[in-house]
DNA sequence: TTGCTTTTACGAAATGTTTCGTATACTTTT
DNA sequence: AAAAGTATACGAAACATTTCGTAAAAGCAA
């Protein structure tokens, strides 16, 4: 099967080396970890010229700082790199989903007590849904309550 | 109208000094700060060593790292302090809700993406909840989807 | 070729956070 | 009264995070 590459993709037809590094247990990201995160999430593999053009959207960065970023990233397991040619290609290493719960779970820990309700009736009243959001959210309820529809 | 003083509350009956700052922008505090200010939110106005107390059954701290830590957070403004006597009283100065609603926003913004719904439903998925509080989402879905019941 | 651009590597400054040792004063116990 | 215990103040070390300057190499354009 063949797809439309995407411009950052153009760049991937010649890859030389992956680095791989053994599972561990992760620690939390830092701010600007975070923020680099998900630009990978949301892009799939990227150059760090791609990544820090991302970031320069919300505030001004220099591009080596991007790259320093990614290269301790890169140390600590958090993303992975393979080079094409000159260049290198960084993905995320975590999933989206794993930093989510581990996030979460702490948020709920230290600032709402413990208490899923308040954090998601807090989210819920804050941040306007649509419909099927609502809809979506409902139908959880309704397994999480019990069994049959 | 009288109650009766809480242990740590017997050492108040003699209050000389308040020390106020004006309101000012709040930074995110860190997570030595989080976790202190959900000790101080949980159990109200208490002494250095109650506070120290409190993380001491989660992890080892020294009481003068905690002192230390309450001192600079009485001087970044996020707790204020009366003095009993020879002994300090510190209170949170921002409410649990602000720092809530601060944290939740720069939570959904980074690591979900901005989606509430997907934050919503992680946070019913992995945490368990009562039929009560269920009931309570539900209620305020209900007013979200519109009007009148 | 020669110079301009783009890339990675690396060190280090600047800044922020956390921890604790030591000093000093006051209170309580012996 | 002396000793032991408990306060705060303060400096500074240890560590972590973020930012960027400089260098060297590779690619590109004239």
């Amino acid at each position: 099967m063949f797809r439309i590459l995407l411009p950052y993709e153009i760049f991937r037809n010649n890859i030389n080396q992956v680095i791989m590094m053994q599972e561990n247990v992760i620690k939390k990201p830092t701010d600007a970890e975070l923020e680099i995160l998900s630009v990978l999430w949301e892009f799939g593999p990227i150059t760090v010229r791609f990544v820090n053009d991302q970031l320069n959207k919300r505030r001004e960065v220099g591009y080596t700082t991007t790259l320093k970023m990614l290269q301790i990233m890169s140390e600590k397991g958090l993303v992975s790199r393979e080079m094409d040619g000159r260049t290198h290609i960084y993905s995320a290493r975590i999933s989206q989903e794993k930093i989510q719960g581990k996030l979460l779970d702490r948020l709920l820990e230290t600032a709402f007590g413990g208490s899923a309700q308040k954090l998601v009736m807090q989210a819920l009243g804050n941040h306007s849904s649509s419909k099927e959001e609502l809809e979506e959210i409902k139908k959880l309820i309704r397994r999480l309550e019990g069994g049959k529809p």
